[in-house]
DNA sequence: TATACTGTTAATATAAATATACACAGTAGA
DNA sequence: TCTACTGTGTATATTTATATTAACAGTATA
């Protein structure tokens, strides 16, 4: 059995948005990112609460809530692992959250009277702006 | 003084969305596509409630929403009217939803190491699938 | 001024989201 | 088998979001 390996994630009891979903949102990333590989052994909920300084049942929740996504897979006894989703289910699971969050976006949009070319421009916008800032802070991390 | 006008808004308790949020995005719409007019009344909290059979709480809420967003002006005793603002603001006010939406949108996308490419793509997506979606229902209502 | 409209405020009820503790049950290995 | 680890289920606390009532205060006008 493999050792079950320190998971990089950071979370804060500060922020508005609530433990289980940063925990959820950096794993699934980690996950669907290949940084974590196909039968990888998870921490067990306590190990990784007490590392997260967060209760035993919010991870509970997370490692629930991402294998009904069906990217994990837990076995009461043994442990949770990363799940056999193969590279075809592995794109559909990613795009999911992406497509679900884009088109509520859009509609959003469309509710205030936006036309397509404007929504494309502001779109464009968002994404310039948010890659600048993504490179602009991995940069940093190495100060 | 002008009549105040039947505002054209459609809401549903059986939705999960509440009500007054599904009172904003359809007057916010009105008003920022300009279908209500600036220095328009509307109707008092009273009346508003009565029609959409809702509480006055829930109709001063939206009113105080909008107003704080600054695309409604409300006078104690006289009425609340659709604000003074100038096309600029107007263009700004209109905006600000949707590019929030769209960065939270995008911000998925490279939580899960989506490529800008692909978000682009998935966007385009998401866009032409809601639009074909709205023509459609634009139709429907006539039958 | 009287009255009949406006919006306002405070106190409260209800439901949903979030997080928790603790007793329970399966699994693996000494 | 015994022990020490896994996850599971129940019952519950806490907070936030949503919605409500009823008494209050400003405004316009007959």
């Amino acid at each position: 059995m493999d050792k079950p390996l320190k998971i990089p994630i950071q979370v804060s009891a500060d922020r508005a948005e609530p433990m289980y979903h940063q925990i959820e949102v950096q794993l699934r990333g980690l996950i669907l990112s290949g940084q974590l590989a196909e039968g990888t052994l998870l921490p067990s909920i306590r190990e990784f609460a007490s590392d997260l300084s967060c209760s035993v049942i919010t991870i509970r929740r997370v490692y629930q809530d991402l294998e009904n996504e069906g990217i994990l897979r837990t076995r009461q006894g043994t442990g949770t692992f990363v799940a056999q989703v193969g590279e075809v289910r592995r794109e559909r699971y990613r795009k999911e959250a992406v497509v679900e969050a884009l088109r509520a976006a859009v509609r959003t949009g469309l509710d205030v009277q936006c036309t397509p070319e404007e929504l494309r421009n502001l779109f464009e916008e968002a994404l310039e702006q948010l890659l600048a800032e993504e490179s602009g802070a991995k940069g940093e991390e190495q100060t």
